[in-house]
DNA sequence: TTACTACGTGAGTATGTTATCACATAGTAA
DNA sequence: TTACTATGTGATAACATACTCACGTAGTAA
């Protein structure tokens, strides 16, 4: 069975990967991966509305994926840990996988 | 401006990353890293309703992120990319970040 | 056949998430 | 002061997810 601690730390970790597991999020973590951008800048790339950005930077922030400064008016965002590229390995793994499988059978079929 | 494929991409990569992003199914993934088990075995070490791993298992299933066969009565699932590993890496690395952010607070406050 | 075991799934309920709108706040500039 | 801009947030509605219970199916064994 489960110890109480590890039952914590997957709590810990499922919290993270909520926090990145939406596409625009993943879109905005793509756009920093270059560098701090101000919330403006990042809901024009995203193409959404600032309020919604607003929130789904204030999950990452919460989580501890983003971190941010003040800047007159402006709130730059930006990534706290350069580890989220491993995250993205992992995606990309997964993905590539399926289209290796799904070539096969495309090749079976032929 | 996201374009359409960049589009897909971040959608195709936030349905895996919800697909891991929940505690008992990363305490799933954390279980199969040292093998192949059957749904029986995972759900006692899981500590949670059959039909209730069942269904996270075909959640992880429908994403790509297992495999399963059927031998006799049970049904085996495993791993079916290694690069699961670094997901983990990234939750860590956000999670050490967290954990020395507190560290430095606490040092402070002495 | 019957009895058993392992697994999956429909239905229902409870809970969580997301997007939108309207509004509030806070910094800037005149 | 007023006017403007960038950002955040409360309320709501639509939707998605999770858990439980009951039931069905499929393989095994007698």
């Amino acid at each position: 069975m489960l110890s109480k601690s590890k039952q914590l730390l997957f709590a810990k970790q499922a919290e993270i990967a909520k926090a990145i597991a939406h596409p625009l999020r993943i879109a905005i973590v793509n756009f920093l991966v270059d560098g701090e951008q101000c919330v403006c800048d990042i809901a024009e790339y995203i193409g959404s509305e600032r309020s919604n950005v607003s929130r789904h930077l204030s999950v990452m922030l919460n989580s501890g994926l983003l971190d941010y400064r003040k800047e007159g008016l402006k709130v730059i965002y930006r990534l706290k840990c350069v580890c989220i590229v491993d995250f993205f390995e992992c995606v990309t793994g997964v993905l590539r996988e399926q289209a290796e499988e799904s070539q096969k059978l495309l090749t079976a079929l032929q």
